[in-house]
DNA sequence: CCCCTGTGTGTATCACGTACACACTACGGA
DNA sequence: TCCGTAGTGTGTACGTGATACACACAGGGG
């Protein structure tokens, strides 16, 4: 009595919304964008490809929620700190969701639904100025500003073609090879200088120029608020 | 007589990769990258799509190459200016240079084998901060602060789900429709009062970050130059 | 004048997103 | 207890994308 005459063909494995979302990020996470095909998420999770349409409208839906749950992962600026170390620390934040998720760097601003974590945040976050006593204009100034630094730092340099596993001379190397020696000595003495030094680390940056954007807005409230 | 007894029959039209940077180019600054297809750029230059890999090894290659056109757009910081003039120039000549070409502000910095305009722009960026007396170090922090917002600037602003053609209200209504009224007062506050009010354009704001990263630049350089 | 080399062409392959029709399954009512 | 129905997985198929391969043509040097 072989009540199951083909034990192999599959279980017909059941899905949801929430395991399809978290395997994609993670997807995403380890190969990029483009590692993310439906096809190769569907077999990730064990089903046929149109089964996440059961659960996804599309791979825009798709990336739309993943982006959402990319934005829940921003720790919102908290209440009782002074507006300086709560964008402070909503921009480390914000920095390392971003070094996480590189793929959504490109994304986060640019989406036309954007979810309720998005939306909660900036609500968050304006909200946190103007009850700091920023008036509407300053706080689009400040907003803006703290938000392309945070979002160009992490686009100029953790989409740097190398990150901390490689060796940085190597490629340094690679991308001045085909070119005459002595054709960029600037270029040159800078990463020799600096760049390729031991203990270099571009990500030690982000802090500086953070605390130099924030200084100035403190400043620039003083004369506008 | 026909001596062309198909006229018809192809004229074998004649490519080299100049045209086909240019038509490349122009494609991707109307409709984005993925609107640029190696099927349609052969179209639109009137030759079949094989043809396009006698003069470009790959898409990748081409948009190497087109990347590197870009690069070559941005004027280079002017000898004669004082640095911050000059750095203030070079920022507004990218910004307009980003704008032109959004397709390529996440690619940018992000190639692994850099073209020569790019590694010359670079040098030069580099060649005048260090002139005007910028340790390597303050170099570095300067460059790094100034291109994050730069480019950061850029992507949040350009990338914003809304260009100046569309209507602003309309597009921010529809965001917030699918939410209960209220759930977002911070943000809501700010569309109306500051968003959709009549002068407003996001690109305003470029100016005021650049300015107050520049002026803390020079401060800072002051006390470690 | 002919052949060689560089360049365009036709055809084919493989990966992708996803439409469509169908199959399975669990659950609630008769 | 059994069946109908709604929800969810499956197989197949199509259109579009990049691009390999072999071939066709054209124009210049011998």
């Amino acid at each position: 009595m072989a009540t199951e005459p083909l034990p192999e063909s599959r279980p017909r494995r059941r899905l949801s919304r929430e395991p399809v979302l978290q395997t994609a990020i993670s997807r995403a996470d380890q190969g990029g964008l483009e590692a993310l095909t439906m096809r190769s998420l569907a077999d990730e999770l064990g089903v046929a490809p149109m089964a996440l349409y059961r659960h996804v409208a599309s791979k825009e839906d798709l990336v739309d929620a993943m982006i959402d749950v990319v934005f829940g992962e921003i720790g919102l600026p908290s209440g009782g700190a002074d507006w300086k170390n709560a964008m402070r620390q909503r921009a480390m934040s914000l920095r390392g969701v971003l070094a996480r998720h590189r793929w959504a760097i490109g994304l986060m601003e640019s989406r036309r639904s954007p979810g309720p974590a998005n939306l909660r945040h900036h609500d968050a976050v304006i909200g946190k100025l103007r009850a700091a006593g920023f008036s509407v204009e300053m706080t689009a100034h400040a907003y803006s500003l703290l938000d392309s630094y945070i979002y160009g730092f992490a686009l100029t340099k953790m989409n740097l073609p190398f990150d901390a596993s490689d060796d940085i001379g190597a490629v340094a190397q690679s991308m001045l090879e085909p070119f005459p020696v002595n054709e960029y000595p600037n270029l040159v003495e800078f990463l020799s200088e600096h760049v390729l030094k031991p203990g270099y680390d571009y990500a030690d940056e982000f802090e500086y120029g953070l605390d130099l954007v924030l200084d100035g807005l403190e400043t620039a409230r003083g004369g506008a608020a």
